[in-house]
DNA sequence: TACGCGGATTTTGGATACAATATTTGTGCG
DNA sequence: CGCACAAATATTGTATCCAAAATCCGCGTA
């Protein structure tokens, strides 16, 4: 099966592979700054969504020559897309044996959301009394896009929302590489809280619970703010490591 | 200049590049498990050294040639430890443009140690309630060897050891994930503390502390330990800082 | 049958060659 | 003299080819 490459623009987006030789005929004539992701790069994103979205399964060897095909690209920037992946954990590369997707005990798992939660409310303590109207203006867009696509289903949008919304919140904290930090552990959440999401949803107090985020931030309550923070992300920890052992256990079997 | 490609055993060690085409004379007869490093890994090794040892300064732009020809390789496996040194976050790779050795703001400089702190103390106080005896024991044994290397004025191996130290401390909270984010937080840490290791070591009572440290873990005293541990790693950063904003000063004029 | 050993196949790693992109230099025109 | 544009150069990116390593498979032997 051969995967397209796509071309597009794609200033912020993430999600095509293009392909450089095509690219003469365009005329740029925005004033958009257009950063053209390099090849590597679009093939670890899209590489990056199949395993978010779980197409590409937990402990899945990947053979560098199979994707090649897939894209119609050397083996050359597949491999590079590996090692990206790699360092961001979610594929692991061993030495003369290749990459597979990386799978986490349940311990790991649960080790991710308190890295979750410690970061997390590190940054939301630090921002709130730096949050102006601006802020608080864009963290309440991004809230009502979010209520209004809860019904939507559509999985990987909602995801992107969320994350969105968090960073928002925490972007007067103006702590760039903390932020960092805190994206790469985000993309091994979100792999595990998509697994179950349309299951998480219908349970979840979660918008109301975001919503307080944002009330509490404006009032500057630090305190109950965080305090919401951290039972928000402990909650969805216990749901989702709920979930996970029953999954293990019927892999298992 | 060439880089020698040297061979030698390192099971550990960090420091050194093989080659593994001279290799097939070894006959290996200890049972240790001995996990060849990759050339891209070798290399990075000696990369990152090179840029924590400050012989590669801040926004240095390097060329993947220069350094093919200095390891004797070809500009392929340069490219793949260069890739991994932007994941760590000592270099910034840019598209067609290659990589300079990353230089923080003194922000992003007082961000890091901020980091260290948040995290350090996650651990260290996760550590404690389950440090048994063994654990302890080893952290005793470093903490010696640190003391005992104070004047040896070996700057690469006392940022090891003090690196070894703190982990020894964590171990016991068995958390691979978070010690993995902190590995890489403390690449960059120790990058600016080695600047100033001769003039930091002097006046701080570091060595007094370390010994604290152990000793309240020992007690069982979570709270005054992590105390202990927040003033450490602040101090740290504050001497830091004073010496970092005198520094970028100085390279202004 | 179980186990070990050696060759065949698959897969990754590295070098070289070439293409695309950025930078620099030089030249002509205003 | 300065600026714009274009050729030349330097540098990175990708493909192809070969080498090294791992895995697989079958054979032989205990």
């Amino acid at each position: 099966m051969e995967r397209g490459i796509l071309l597009e623009f794609q200033p912020e987006g993430d999600n095509c592979i293009q392909n450089s030789k095509q690219n003469e005929n365009f005329k740029v004539s925005s004033k958009r700054a257009i950063v053209r992701q390099s090849l590597p790069d679009a093939i670890a994103s899209d590489i990056r969504e199949r395993i978010l979205n779980g197409e590409l399964e937990e402990g899945l060897t990947i053979r560098q020559e199979a994707l090649a095909e897939e894209y119609n690209v050397s083996r050359m920037p597949v491999r590079e897309a590996l090692k990206r992946l790699d360092a961001e954990g979610l594929v692991q590369l061993t030495n003369n044996l290749g990459a597979t997707v990386t799978k986490h005990s349940l311990d790991e798992i649960g080790e991710i959301f308190d890295l979750r939660i410690l970061i997390e409310v590190d940054l939301f303590r630090r921002a709130i009394p730096a949050m102006t109207p601006p802020h608080l203006q864009k963290c309440e867009e991004i809230l009502e896009a979010m209520e209004s696509s809860y019904d939507a289903d559509d999985v990987g949008k909602w995801g992107a929302l969320n994350y969105d919304y968090h960073s928002a919140l925490y972007a007067a904290a103006n702590r760039s590489l903390t932020n960092d930090v805190l994206h790469r552990i985000n993309l091994q959440s979100d792999r595990y809280v998509r697994m179950h999401l349309s299951v998480m949803q219908q349970r979840d107090p979660a918008a109301k619970e975001h919503r307080e985020l944002l009330e509490f931030a404006r009032a500057g309550k630090a305190d109950e703010a965080c305090d919401v923070l951290t039972r928000h992300i402990a909650q969805t920890k216990k749901n989702l490591l709920r979930l996970m052992i029953d999954k293990r256990a019927d892999e298992d079997s």
